[in-house]
DNA sequence: AATTTATCTAACAATTTTGTTAAGACAAAA
DNA sequence: TTTTGTCTTAACAAAATTGTTAGATAAATT
């Protein structure tokens, strides 16, 4: 505490203001850097961010990163492990509830599976991204992919193979159909800058357009499964 | 001296007299260069794009590079100006064809616009990453867009509307169509490594792969406008 | 009080990447 | 053959970016 070093001027006034003890807890300098880092990793991507941007940004200079994160290779680490739990939370919570009949499941897993992304919107761009541009970052997440996509794929295949069995929906590989309800949900904001573009007025108030969108995902996935009675 | 690109629109002013492209003339150095360009911006983006690793591949070294486009970025623009023709002109053949009944046109439209994206795989998602992280570029193309995609839209519209009048098909935006269009038929170009990643066999024979999904997008995309009940 | 620890700063060093220049090689024209 | 302009190379320069080090400071620990 200060109260020890009353010596011979108060030396509180060569405190600066962030050292202040305060009641609120702050967060500390190496939090500051990774919300900073995240914020340019997802945006420029490791190869377009810089680590003087990041430091400036978390109001540090960038020894101050250096300190901490070693490399700039280390610290994108850290960013993409953190991202991948939030990822794989997410798949769970919203294509792991069992007990569901399979239509309201699929439709609850579209619906949050895009609220997700809504809350999200650069985080798939930012994986696809880093994992084309260097595919040996692959390593990095195939382990965490492959424990959480393959026994819920096996889950739903049956769930679909038996609900077509009794002819109440189309034969479909649980795997097609996830890349369809990908598709449909993430690539609208991968794209978004162009298709704010095209769209103009269309999606001019983004909250709009953005409900729009969720029920069309809802709407073209069911389609797809939903049998023809023709 | 060096007569560069300030004047880019017809591009085989840039070439010198003896140069005139020959039948059989191996191609030229600035030739080799915008190749060489071309892999190495689609792959890597712009930031990720090494001047001298272009150079290297195009087989000269970097100071010719300098020489004949002078910066790395007019380089680039070289590139996206020429892939923005080609994007256009797949476009209009894709979806252009307004004598064919409207199913047909739109089944049409997905499965050349899909071939489009098998033959030219890096290429949505170059545009769609380098707008993202520098949005300014959407100036280099919004024209070009407008100009294609305005017209096309109109008519498709129109198309769609009588369809929908007539009992025939349902009621949708043209827009929400075109985008759910390109979402399943480029997000798995986008997503490529991890697809294949996490799909393991079943996208290891990649030509059969993409015949699959050719089917699928068209499946998908012709349910979401077909009635679906009598 | 003395020591240790975590945090921080300023200056500097190293590396990578882009961009420039001067001089020579070469083919075509004169 | 000489001249002319294009093309090429090697070395250099400049800028941007990443990474390092020697300490300073305040707090925690002993």
């Amino acid at each position: 505490m200060k109260q020890i070093i009353d010596t011979i001027d108060d030396k509180t006034e060569m405190l600066h203001e962030w050292q202040m003890p305060d009641d609120k807890q702050e967060p500390t300098k190496e939090q500051l850097i990774l919300e900073a880092a995240e914020r340019e990793f997802l945006l420029k991507g490791y190869d377009g961010a810089r680590t003087m941007a990041i430091a400036e940004a978390a109001g540090v200079t960038h020894a101050m990163l250096h300190y901490y994160f070693r490399t700039k290779e280390r610290l994108f680490n850290c960013i993409v492990d953190s991202k991948m739990q939030t990822m794989g939370k997410m798949l769970l919570a919203a294509f792991g509830d069992e007990r569901l009949p399979l239509l309201d499941r699929i439709r609850n897993g579209v619906e949050r599976h895009f609220d997700f992304v809504v809350a999200n919107p650069d985080l798939p761009r930012f994986f696809i991204n880093e994992i084309y541009v260097r595919p040996d970052r692959l390593n990095l997440v195939r382990h965490n992919i492959e424990k959480i996509a393959a026994p819920l794929f096996a889950k739903l295949q049956r769930q679909l193979d038996e609900s077509a069995a009794r002819g109440e929906t189309e034969r479909i590989d649980v795997r097609m159909l996830v890349l369809d309800l990908m598709s449909v949900n993430i690539f609208v904001f991968i794209a978004y800058p162009l298709v704010e573009s095209v769209f103009g007025d269309f999606a001019a108030d983004r909250a709009r357009f953005l409900a729009l969108r969720k029920a069309e995902s809802v709407e073209i996935i069911l389609r797809r499964i939903k049998k023809h009675t023709i």
